[in-house]
DNA sequence: TTTT
DNA sequence: TTTT
């Protein structure tokens, strides 16, 4: 009835923009979220890892100005997506739905390799390349995820 | 570093009071949160199911007041918590862990069974089922998730 | 740069709906929202009285749907608007433009006249009072504020 | 019932710190929220000027580490206050009594008189001196509104 | 699995 | 009355 979300934190990767079948824009990135009272001693589990999906226009401006390390806020609502994994189980996966998103920082500042969407030198498995290990909400196995056109939310 | 959620929805069912070995309550449930633009035609996948967890007096009050069926409003933040299912598998759980819940429904209202936390039979009405196949998130194949001190938020 | 509120309360009179010069509906309520550890010992000052404003289609909608004294969720933006009272003095006044409203009572409760926009004689149930004293900040000594489409917010 | 606000804006002067007779620290800044779609062409009334209240240590803290144009992010509730000014009026000041506050510019940023509480040079008078034309909310009429410990919020 |  |  109401779903409302605001975070601010930092991207712990670039901004990964795909399309749908149908040539819809959408831009993912997972932010950092420290959490408060992180006592300082135990340095693990300090924040919250949230994935954050966008839409249209502004997943194409995210997919340009952010990058990973940067400040960002971000206004949306939660919502929980589920799919089939390879050993035929449910599984649920939270995302946040961006409506909003303020670049908190000049694009002076955060990952160094301005306007390069694919980060050369990252190799082509990237980053986040899908081995198991990674297990990236968003990634199941290494076979992305598929965004169909139905995830659309307006 | 800000992470803010509100959400108003209704609980699918009663909410589960338990204690931590170290005797602090927690209290979990779920809010169905209807999703805007519910597109009438396809009446599927209009709601996301949205885990939610209170601690100590909040908890007991909640446990206390809410029931299956209630409208309730929800503050909070976003939390992520991970373990390792029986197949040796990593799984996250995102969570709201609130902070302040108002009871958007006097107690006449919602579930019929007042003051029975455990709802024997659990009834036919059921608007939210609370059958195995539901799949609550909270729960790993009929086993619950064991709570320990250490996710104590402040 | 992101100005986001969420609120809860009970509407102190029943909206009221007017058109700008150029034809678009606005309706105005005030909200009562109460105040956290509201003290009981003293009674007075236990909520906030804040000025909601909407703007075309949801401002038919709470027109139609709202009566004092039933409670929503208004979700907006803060936002200040000025003009000059009849002494030459500058009034600040500050308004949430709200985007999203939600009725939380079936059209059962709250307000008995069901239907009767003006709510003649104003009844004696007036749970908030409508008399002048209340002060409500819309109104500028009787003479109520006038809207001019500059105040459109998009 | 439920009042929450997020603000993301830049300060407008230095926060101001005072203490109430029973030696509360309370600071009040304010900020400057930049609306949507603050369309080009008009520059003025592009920003909303929201006033910010901290009680005790995140007043001390909001008073050490922000300064006037800096970037921060305020949670907290909106709150209506009233006073009688000298002509026998009440005046409403709303503001949101923030519970808390992100500074999101390191402190080599913004305004460039680090550490200097008073910022000398500033003269007595100071940027909000108190002269009438000034018409800060939080001034009326030369004479500081008084902050009694009633508007203690907790 | 991760950001500063 | 204002901030970048």
């Amino acid at each position: 009835m109401l779903n409302r979300v605001i975070l601010i934190g930092r991207l712990t990767r670039d901004p990964e923009l795909r399309y749908t079948p149908a040539g819809v824009a959408v831009t993912q990135f997972t932010l950092a979220v420290d959490r408060p009272f992180a006592n300082s001693q135990t340095k693990e589990r300090e924040a919250d890892f949230i994935n954050i999906v966008t839409w249209r226009q502004l997943a194409e401006t995210c997919a340009n100005y952010l990058r990973k390390g940067r400040l960002a806020a971000v206004e949306g609502r939660m919502q929980v997506r589920n799919y089939d994994n390879n050993e035929g189980r449910k599984v649920y996966v939270t995302e946040v739905i961006a409506d909003n998103v303020r670049f908190l920082e000049s694009s002076g500042s955060g990952n160094r390799e301005e306007g390069t969407g694919t980060s050369p030198g990252n190799g082509g498995g990237a980053r986040y390349g899908g081995s198991r290990e990674q297990q990236d909400p968003f990634i199941d196995d290494g076979k992305p995820i598929d965004i169909s056109d139905d995830d659309l939310p307006f």
